[in-house]
DNA sequence: GATGAATGAGGCTTCATTCAT
DNA sequence: GATGAATGAAGCCTCATTCAT
C-alpha cells in the first residue's frame, strides 16, 4: 500500500512534465494530480530533486526491462535488431518527455548529490549495454564490422532513434521508418548500401 | 554601445548555464556576471524567457553561419562532410551546455509566446537544411543515395554526431572518431562497409 | 509502566533542549529519543506546549523537594545557607538548559492556557517561599535584617546565585565562590564587609 | 532612507516579542507592522535568525551607551552607584522582553554562525566592564571591598537587579525599591548592614 | 494503549519584475 | 537609458497533530 502512493507519485510527475519543465511543476500541483498531500511525497522523497531524478532513472530500468523481455521474437539478427529498435522507438515515442527529462541531467556534475550521479551513470551504461548485446550477435554472426566496439556502435544508434523520434513524424506522415533508420544503421547511406 | 550590453548579457547567461538549470540561474546573478543592472536586462529582454530562449535561438544562427562559411574547404565530397561533421562537433563541444538548453524547448508547445515556437521551429529547419545541403552534393554526385529525403538523413547524421559528443570520450581517449562516424553514416555498419 | 513512558519522553525533552530552542525540538525527534512513538506522546501530554511547560514546572517541584530534604545539615545558620546555596547552584548547574526554558515562561502573559500560568506562578512562588524559610531562620536568629521581606531578599539571592553560574567560571577557574556570593549577601560589598 | 526601514523592521519584533516567543513572532506579520514588505527584510538581514540576533545584541549597545552617558550625575559614589543602577532598572523595566530574548541566547553555542557568538560574547562583556567601572570607583575611594574582582561583583549587583525587575512589583505595589537593593549589596543583609 | 503514515496549514525564503531616482 | 531598493506572489519544505490499524 505505501508503495501504492510512490508509484502514484512518480506516474503524476510523468504526466506534468510533459510540456512543463521543472520550475514549471509544482510539488503543489504534483500532490493534487497524485491525489495524495504534500507532506506525503516528503515520505517517500527526499526532496523534489530526488523525485525528479528517481523518476528519469526510472526510464533507464524500464527500457532495460523492455529489451531484456523481448529479444527472441525473431530469428535472423537483422530482424532482432529491428525488433529491438522498434521497442526502443515506441519507448521514446511512449516517454518524450521523460526522455528529454533525462537528457536534462546528462553532464550535470554540479547541483546533485555525488551518489546521484553515479547511479544516473551506472543505469545508463546497463540500458547501452543491453543495446550493444544485440550489435554483439551480429558481430559473432559476421553481420556488423568488429573494428569499432559495439557500446559505441549502440550509442550511435541510439542517437539515430533519437533524431528519429524527434522530427520524422510531419502532420502525422511518417518521414523516416524505422526499417530504413536500421537499414542505415547496417548498411549506410551509400549508393550501394540498399538492402 | 546599447547592443554590447546585450551581448554581455547573452554571454553572461551562456557562461552561468554550465551545469545549472533555469530555475538556478537568477536574472541577479545574470546582472552580476554582465556587470550591469538587473533592470537593465529588462531594457533588452521581455523577460527571462525572452532571454533564455534567445540564446537558445542563437545557438542555431552560430552554427548555420558556421556552416555556411565553411563549406568549401575540400574537393571531394567525403572530405567536406567529414569538415562540416567536424564543425558541427566542435560546435556542440564548445556549446555543450546551450546544446542541453536548447533540448529543454524541443517538443515545448505550451508555455510559450506563440511567435517564439515558430521562430525556433524556422530557425532549427533551417540548420538542418545546411547539413542537407552537403548531403545533397553527395546525391548529385551519386555517393549518397536519393530513395530517402536528404534532411531526414541529416537528421540522423546530428543525431549521431550528437550521441557520439555525449559519450565518445572517456577519461581523455576517444573511443570513436569524427572519421568513423561519418564513414559508419557513408557505407553502414556491415562487415564490407569499410571504406 | 505507563508512567515510565512519560518519564522517558520527560527526558529525552530535557536532553534535548540543551543548545536548541523550542522550535528546533521536533515531536519526531522527541518520539525517537525517548522510544516512543510519536502517537504515544500525545497520550500523556496535550499539545508540544503542555509537554515543555510541564517540564519546566517539574524543575521547580525538584527543586522544593531537593531544598526540603537538606536543610538539617548545618547547625549554625551561616552553614545552613551556605549549604543551601550549594545545592541550588549544583541544581542550576545540572539543568542549566532546563533553567533557561523556565525563564522563556516568565512574564508571558498570553498565549498559554489560563490554569498553566496560574499553575507556574504558584510552583516558584513556592520555590522562593522554600529559600524564604531558611532566610527566617536567620531572622529569627537576628543574623538577617527584618526590615525588608525574607522573600525579597530570597529572590535577591537566587539572582545572585543565577548570576554566578552564568558567568563565574572562566576555562575551567572559578571566579567567584558560592562561599563568597553568600558572604556578599549577607555582609555586603563594603570594606568592613568581611566575615 | 534605507537605514530607516531596517530600524522600522528592529523596533516592529521588539514590539511583537512582547508576550510572543521566537516562533511565534513570523516573518509575515513583522513585515506587516513594519509596514514593509516580506522581501524588504531580506535586504537587511540574512535571515530570521540575524534578525533576531542583532536586535539582541542592540540591547546591550543602547544599556552601555546610556551608562557611558550618564554616570556623572552625583558627586558620592554610593549617588553614582544609585543613579547607574537606576538606569539600569529602567532600562531592563522598558526592554524587559527584548532582556529575556538575550538571556535566551545565553550558553547557546549550536545552532549559531560562530561570529554572532563571538560577537554576543564582546557587547555582553562591555556591558559589565561599564557597570565594573563605577565599582572601580568605589574600589578607588574605599567603599567598596577590593578582595573580589569588579567585575565579578557587577555581574552580582546585575543579577540582583534583574531578580527584583523580575518579581518586585506585585499588583502595583513596590515591595523592594533600587535603593535597598543598592544598600543590600553595598552592606549586606547582615543586622549591622542598615546605613 | 501504541504506532507511524498521512495530512495540510503555515513558515521561511527566493526571485522575477517594477519604478522612482 | 541605467540603477537597485522594494515588492509580493509563489515555491519548497517542516512539523504538530490525527487516526486507522
Amino acid at each position: 500500500m505505501s508503495s501504492d502512493k510512490k508509484t502514484a507519485i512518480l506516474a503524476a510527475v510523468e504526466e506534468m512534465v510533459k510540456g512543463r519543465r521543472f520550475h514549471e511543476v509544482t510539488m503543489e500541483d504534483i500532490a493534487k494530480v497524485a491525489h495524495v498531500s504534500k507532506g506525503t511525497i516528503y515520505t517517500y522523497f527526499r526532496d523534489k530533486d530526488e523525485l525528479f531524478f528517481q523518476l528519469a532513472t526510472e526510464g533507464f530500468d524500464k527500457l532495460c526491462q523492455l529489451l531484456n523481455n523481448h529479444l527472441p521474437e525473431s530469428v535472423s539478427f537483422e530482424g532482432k535488431l529491428l525488433n529491438v529498435c522498434q521497442e526502443i522507438s515506441g519507448f521514446f515515442e511512449k516517454h518524450k518527455p521523460l526522455m528529454r527529462m533525462m537528457l536534462e541531467y546528462e553532464g550535470r556534475t554540479a547541483s546533485f548529490h555525488r551518489q546521484m550521479h553515479s547511479n544516473w551513470k551506472n543505469k545508463r551504461l546497463r540500458m547501452v549495454q543491453a543495446v550493444a548485446g544485440i550489435l554483439d550477435l551480429g558481430v559473432a554472426g559476421g553481420q556488423v564490422r568488429s573494428d569499432l566496439p559495439s557500446s559505441a556502435l549502440a550509442e550511435l544508434l541510439l542517437g539515430m532513434l533519437r533524431a528519429r523520434g524527434r522530427r520524422m513524424h510531419q502532420e502525422g506522415e511518417e518521414i523516416l521508418s524505422i526499417k530504413s533508420v536500421v537499414e542505415v544503421f547496417l548498411h549506410g547511406t551509400g549508393k550501394t548500401g540498399g538492402s
